[in-house]
DNA sequence: ACAACACGTAAGTTACTACTTACGCGTTCA
DNA sequence: TGAACGCGTAAGTAGTAACTTACGTGTTGT
């Protein structure tokens, strides 16, 4: 079993829209080809990497091949986001305060 | 100016260690590519990437260009991640409802 | 049993992307 | 004023990724 970076997987804005397609709702492959510019292969080929990215599920039901959203690729990148949301928000603090204090920094009066 | 998709700026992961760099704290070019191992412009150009995807802005410091964490790329990327997390959680919802009342598709018993 | 359906995968092509080295421009400091 | 620094960008290259068509497999219904 291959193991795929959600951040790579959710990349590409086909394949991000094939994801959506089954977050709103457990669907077919050839159901989510037929609102899409590309072939079913294609198709397939992008639900691959969304499996392996851990993002989405497969389900045989009779000669389909159900696809569900799932949990886990996505909380790889909630975490990822949060931590970044948090440092960004911190460094503004922090330069936010550097330019109240010019002494911190001895790099000479160059701030403006 | 171009625009970038901040997803498909987040998908390489050296430009990743790049932003996560840059969001911990402001750092100049050489800084950055000290800790990779990728060459200088090579990091430049990520940064470029960034810039486009208003992951990260720049200020000119003396001879340096300092690089900062910027929120509005982020911000995107929250809200589609937020959207994504809820429908998920919405589809499992329905998917539970479903398997407690048979009767409502007519795709005969073959759910298990 | 056979046609139709739903799908995965192999094979091939084209476009893009991440990287390198080489170069040029502005800034700092002796 | 000239050497060193910090950086962006151009040019070239190797690897990858997204797509197509063609084909094979399993399931449904007559």
């Amino acid at each position: 079993m291959v193991t795929v970076d959600p951040w790579h997987a959710l990349a590409d804005p086909t394949r991000r829209k094939v994801f959506a397609r089954v977050a709103r709702g457990p669907c077919s492959v050839t159901e989510i080809a037929r609102d899409l510019p590309v072939s079913r292969p294609a198709v397939s080929q992008h639900l691959r990497v969304l499996l392996d990215a851990q993002l989405v599920d497969v389900q045989q039901r009779g000669r389909e091949r159900l696809y569900q959203p799932r949990l886990s690729g996505l909380e790889v990148l909630r975490r990822d986001l949060e931590s970044y949301w948090s440092q960004t928000l911190s460094t503004f603090k922090e330069v936010a305060e550097q330019s109240y204090e010019p002494d911190t920094s001895p790099t000479e009066g160059a701030s403006r």
